[in-house]
DNA sequence: AATCATACTTACCAATCGGTAAGTGTCAAC
DNA sequence: GTTGACACTTACCGATTGGTAAGTATGATT
């Protein structure tokens, strides 16, 4: 444990930030979980805002990154496409907090930073769509409908994920946890539907 | 107009829920826009939780009549599987602030009255997975993959509803436009793979 | 004419919000 | 041994939060 106080600052901000949303947490409920007044907080973050950004970078980075990574991971354009949702949904197991701020920044954007977030979301999400009209068959596939495939994909695996909790009341942790193992199943199914229908 | 207070209180606090969530919203706020104090508010909701219990009973109840109206509509399981989420994105487009709400809720539910939500959010879902083993060739679908594949698509949906206002900022105006467009056609394709692709 | 529920209002409450100002203790540099 | 940056704390601020209590205007019922 060589967490510097800034550190766990952020991470105890990222918790408060997934749970209860920018204008739901409390900077001085933060402070507190890690054993610090509210002024030692502002002291590392001037404002809630500059604490919130902070958060969101970190977040959108690490998703550019997997996306890069896996993209370089192979020469195969299929394989490609299929391995980013499949590691995009690992990720998003992982780092559930970060895909609630995700989705709750597309529901909040009403008038503040976005567009730093937006920032670093465009190139992940162009650079993404940019894998399709590689793939055999989807050579003339347009932009339009090229990104509708992607953000159909995306949109299943996001709103799975911040489902859990609701998912594990309604149905039960049981049921849940096969529903849970399927999830990565279908999701390939439906990739490969995707690009089978392409094929010749 | 014929909208009595209690309604138009209803409609302003849909509007304040939406954009700023549960915790984010004020009632004195959605008093106001109606051009009442906070107090008439109380007297007409009790607390702040009853109003917000009313506005997701408003739209659960929605909900579930677009998906049975759709279902018998038709005797054909793979049109009723179709024009469902054909009518839930329409609805979506039409209600968008109802998405938002939803879409809440599963980031929300740490400890409110998430129970009442999800007794509305149960059946409609239990009903959609109730059509896909009647569709041809998915006699043996188990229940978990059959869940899966509805949530994929509706997740599809409500995260693209929700994108909306990114989009229109990260991609301009019109090639949101277009890309909205392009959206029930990619949708209603996905669709088509998925039922096409258990044919014998 | 008196009663009474309805639909509000003004007045008020403690608690909490984000944020500023002014210390305080520690420790390294000079 | 003083200076000064660093990492905090206590004290305080006005604004806002959800909610209570008590009063008031209105219109229907008796």
């Amino acid at each position: 444990m060589q967490d510097t106080t800034r550190e766990k600052l952020l991470a105890a901000a990222k918790k408060q930030f997934a749970e209860r949303g920018f204008y739901g947490a409390s900077i001085a409920q933060v402070a507190g979980e890690v054993g610090l007044t509210k002024q030692a907080l502002l002291y590392h973050f001037k404002r809630k805002e500059d604490l919130y950004a902070e958060v969101l970078e970190d977040i959108s980075q690490r998703l550019l990154r997997v996306v890069r990574a896996t993209v370089s991971s192979s020469d195969e354009a299929e394989r490609q496409f299929e391995d980013i949702f499949l590691g995009l949904y690992a990720l998003s197991r992982e780092y559930p907090l970060d895909t609630h701020i995700l989705v709750r920044e597309l529901l909040d954007n009403k008038s503040r930073l976005e567009t730093v977030k937006e920032l670093y979301l465009l190139p992940f999400l162009t650079e993404i769509v940019a894998v399709v009209p590689r793939m055999k068959g989807f050579e003339q596939v347009k932009p339009p409908a090229a990104f509708c495939m992607v953000y159909q994909i995306i949109g299943g695996i996001e709103y799975f994920v911040i489902s859990t909790p609701s998912l594990k009341r309604m149905y039960g942790a049981e049921t849940y946890e096969s529903y849970r193992d399927s999830f990565p199943i279908e999701l390939r199914n439906q990739i490969r539907r995707l690009i089978d229908s392409y094929q010749p």
